[in-house]
RNA sequence: GCUCUGUUGGAGAAGCGGCUUAACUCAACGCCCUCUCAAGGCGUCAUUCACGGGUUCGAAUCCCGUACAGAGUACCA
């Protein structure tokens, strides 16, 4: 057999934006191409049509751009041999192969309403019966009985006939051989009384007419995998290789869901946020993937050469943004500078500027805080800091400025200042030592009032810089 | 209930039958540096791998039960 070019895919259904888990499964998706040289689709599942909401779409695709995850086809990008890329583009060919397999005999029109339904299920219920499966009430219906139904005004869904006592048998990517038998699963529906295919048939129908040749999705598929396994088989279809990957939990314990309002879900909260893509990229990639030499931070390029499906981790992983606030960190301390300014310039603008600067004092502002931010919005927090006059002091910062020190150091610092040509760090260094030689203060007693005066606060970046960036009239102005 | 999947420290986890008196990273804590906050440096943090049996000379690692957790059980994806 000629070996197949790899193809996998991210088939979002367009009911939100880019969420964490999403963006997760299109990385591992990603990695997994391109580490085989193949091809990474992005594919539209909208057969919901009532959730889905508009600019989903785009925002999910671009958001995958800004991580990096760039598509090699896609609704922008489609290769005509493998389109449409929405599924409700082409819902007759879904028709078709439904079709197809009504003609086979396993697959058959059912009437039965969504009440009917409900009933039977209860009725199920309550007779002791545990799981439910649909009846097969409609399996041999007469043609004369379908008349009436449809003269009643129903419509049929499609129901696939679930063979007898067959074990579904494969080989996980990440779990190893597991087998359901398909005698716990119900003949279930492939196509909606609207005519759109339900998602456990589109899937079958896009990834084997997409030349998909391996999925990693995750969890919550793991049983679905039977269902859309027998699918392959009637139509005589090879499955792609599939893996499941774990679900990501916040911190109870939980599957993370898009309700779930304490930990940031969109990808573009994180964007507006200041948080890297690189860093996101490398924070998600080890989020339950590990590699075998204990490396913790990745470029892309590395994350591909390293990434091994089968070191996927099959126990649920948190979400820790403890850790994420770290790898974000990282990433700002270590971004060359020009990188550095195209990222927090935004954020330094959004503080509220007491003059205007020029762009090489923004610049050197921004430098400042390399060391210090975890993400980019905090430069803007903390600018604020120094910029927006505190009201209120509070009695420990009272106190020190009634001290002693304070009544010698304050008038002297602002004497001094007043007379300094050149307001840089070094020189306010110099005469910080000088009121020291002078004074014979020194250390908390020379710096905490001085820095409680200008900023209102007893924590913040170095006084020499807090000097810089004031300037030194706004400075003299504060004392 | 049923089906499937898991269970190593606060978190991510390594471990794949002897090298494990359980690696590494984050968090936390302590010390150093220091005007403070960060950053940085140094150090501390599981005698034990959910529990109970078994296999073996030897088990966190293999097998079986139990408990717990998660996912699925839709004309949602």
């Amino acid at each position: 057999m000629i070996s197949e070019k790899v193809r996998v895919r991210y088939a979002p259904s367009p009911t939100g934006y880019l969420h964490i888990g999403g963006a997760r499964s299109a990385l591992f998706n990603y990695l997994y191409a391109k580490k085989y040289n193949g091809d990474f689709v992005f594919r539209i599942e909208d057969t919901d049509i009532e959730r889905n909401i508009p600019g989903a779409e785009e925002s999910q695709l671009n958001d995958l751009i800004w991580l990096g995850i760039i598509p090699d086809e896609s609704t922008e990008k489609p290769n005509p041999l493998y389109g449409p890329y929405r599924q409700t583009e082409k819902l007759d060919i879904y028709k078709q192969y439904a079709q197809k397999l009504i003609d086979m005999g396993v697959a058959y029109e059912c009437y039965c309403t969504e009440d009917e339904l409900a009933q039977m299920k209860e009725e199920q219920l309550a007779n002791g019966v545990k799981s439910f499966k649909y009846d097969r009430h409609c399996l041999n219906l007469t043609e004369e009985e379908k008349e009436k139904y449809r003269k009643e005004g129903r419509k049929p869904t499609i129901r696939i006939k679930m063979s007898e006592n067959h074990v579904f048998k494969f080989n996980d990517l990440v779990r190893g051989e597991i087998s359901f038998n398909s005698n716990d699963i119900g003949d279930f529906v492939i196509m909606k009384s609207n005519g759109i295919p339900t998602y456990n048939f589109a899937v079958v129908i896009d990834d084997h007419l997409m030349k998909i040749t391996h999925v990693l999705r995750g969890e919550e598929h793991l049983s679905n995998t039977p269902k859309q396994l027998q699918i392959y088989e009637y139509f005589g279809w090879e499955p792609p290789k599939f893996g499941h990957m774990t679900i990501i939990v916040n911190p109870n314990g939980k599957k993370l869901s898009k309700r779930d309002h304490n930990i940031l879900q969109f990808m573009s909260q994180y964007r507006d946020l200041g948080y890297v893509p690189e860093a996101i990229f490398n924070f998600l990639f080890l989020l339950g993937w590990t590699s075998d030499d204990n490396r913790e931070i990745f470029t892309k390029e590395e994350a591909i050469q390293a990434f091994d499906p089968s070191r996927l981790s099959s126990s649920p992983s948190m979400f820790d943004n403890k850790r994420l606030l770290w790898t974000n960190q990282y990433y700002v301390k270590h971004m060359d500078n020009d990188k550095y300014f195209e990222f927090i310039l935004p954020f330094v603008k959004k503080a509220k500027l007491p003059k205007s600067y020029s762009d090489k004092e923004l610049k050197s502002i921004s430098l400042i805080f390399k060391n210090e931010i975890e993400t980019g919005s905090q430069i803007t927090d903390m600018l604020n800091d120094i910029f927006v006059e505190k009201e209120k002091l509070n009695e420990e910062e009272e106190q020190i400025l009634n001290s002693e020190s304070a009544k010698v150091v304050i008038p002297a610092f602002k004497e001094k200042l007043s007379k300094l040509e050149i307001i840089d760090q070094e020189h306010v260094k110099f005469l910080f030592k000088e009121i020291q030689k002078e004074t014979g203060f020194k250390g908390k007693d020379l710096y905490m009032p001085i820095r409680i005066k200008i900023t209102g606060a007893m924590h913040g970046i170095e006084m020499f810089n807090i000097i810089d960036i004031l300037g030194k009239d706004e400075t003299i102005s504060r004392l």
